[in-house]
DNA sequence: GTTCGGCATTGATATGGGTCAAAGCGTCCA
DNA sequence: TGGACGCTTTGACCCATATCAATGCCGAAC
């Protein structure tokens, strides 16, 4: 089995964006389809993408640390980066994974509040943040706009919370899939084939368990036939279980 | 011991807020001090003002639910208000306390994504959200400013993963009980004195914990000297033993 | 003042998930 | 082609925290 890269296939005008062309990396045109581009007209998306600078990063490697001074904007062309905050003593937990079409840094502030780390060899846009500030200043609809997506990622976070704190091993591994799946929907097809390019480790540290438990969990849901474990990922053969482990 | 209402001796003007009058309930004033308000000319803050309508819920009165349309953004003025988010089974996830200061459904996003219930008697301001969103609408530097307030709660959201999914029962209640203290100093006097005017549930629910080891964390940290446990609150003897247990 | 009801504390016990240790298993490179 | 390295899986055991069950405490109602 093999997965398809997910970013192969996307193209923004195909989608809620305006902007008529391939976004994935094409000469003219490097930002990729994001949320809040159904708030720009072609002409401030060409704009946009004039200030953009393609720009490429091994795996491992850190796009910025957190409570660096936050010089860039991101936008994810290809490849995941994992977000994470750390403690001293090296407990880590990551926060979230950026998929092709993620935005980071857009909290606008001083300084990033997490570090980013490329989790596969990554491609992103890079905005300087002045720049981008002084682009965005002149379009209150798009400072609404990125308001309401601030909003979204809270509540995303606080979905994350509820998880972390009150669900068990089996529905975080679950909702985890889950989740995936449909993130990876959104830039490519739907498929029950779900890449997992991040670790065990990375894994267990988003998920708040140990990689012990993240793989038993597997095998476990593996031997009562709800995914299969390949390389690479999971196959999932009943998301109505998942759903039913996960569930909201 | 008594604890001061932590609401009591604040004024904004005293503060960050170019308001330079009390916001404590005062006739003709009130809104209470807020993270953005110094975006705001006092004649603007006057305006915001005069749409706000002040009312009251008693203790575990539901200010919203937790998908509900979102009809009023909120200021609150006095009390205290649990923020959270349910499983179908019951189990619950606090996701925030809000303190006097503290605005509810500034997101401005359609439905509110938590639910927000009265631990205390609460009195709030009250604006529509339609109101509240053109008087927003015209005014792009407090656009930038709500924007980087959501960067900030986001942030805290972060800090907050970190803690469910990476800190142990006591690192958890420490960080708990300075955090409580850190945001009672904005608004009153700093003082090693912080009230827990929510329940042990709250608190569990709070940091992904159960009553009992709740509870059971604070008589440890009583018996050696770290805090001692008072009828309503916790008297914070060794901040530095708190610190130390809940290093960033 | 007494009783009642709702929390909080404490104790005894159980267990989910962590820890430690040892194999497996690919894959990359010599 | 093989060996070595890094990651994953599996197994055995343990412990931090949950669960279950009293008991204690305090404030409200009468």
């Amino acid at each position: 089995m093999t997965f398809a890269e997910p970013a192969a296939e996307t193209c923004a005008g195909e989608r809620d964006c305006k902007h008529g062309r391939s976004t994935n990396g094409c000469d003219d045109c490097k930002v990729r389809l994001f949320s809040v581009c159904g708030a720009l007209e072609p002409a401030e998306l060409d704009e946009l993408d004039r200030l953009s600078q393609v720009k490429n990063f091994p795996a491992k490697a850190m796009l910025f640390d957190q409570g660096a001074l936050a010089g860039s904007v991101f936008n994810v062309t290809e490849g995941i980066v994992r977000l994470y905050k750390s403690l001293p003593d090296g407990r880590r937990q990551i926060v979230g994974f950026a998929l092709p079409g993620d935005f980071l840094g857009l909290a606008l502030m001083d300084r990033y509040g997490v570090a980013a780390e490329a989790v596969t060899p990554v491609r992103v846009c890079r905005f300087s943040r002045a720049q981008f500030l002084s682009y965005v200043d002149g379009k209150p609809h798009l400072l609404r706009r990125l308001h309401e997506f601030a909003g979204h990622e809270l509540s995303l976070a606080q979905d994350q919370m509820l998880l972390l704190g009150r669900r068990t091993a089996d529905e975080k591994v679950a909702a985890f899939l889950l989740n995936l799946q449909a993130r990876y929907g959104r830039i490519g097809a739907m498929s029950v084939n779900v890449p997992l390019p991040m670790s065990r480790q990375d894994i267990a540290d988003y998920l708040g368990l140990t990689i012990e438990t993240v793989s038993r969990t597997l095998t476990k849901l593996t031997k009562e036939k709800t995914v299969l474990v390949v390389p690479d990922g999971v196959r999932l053969l009943s998301t109505d279980r998942l759903d039913q482990l996960a569930a909201a």
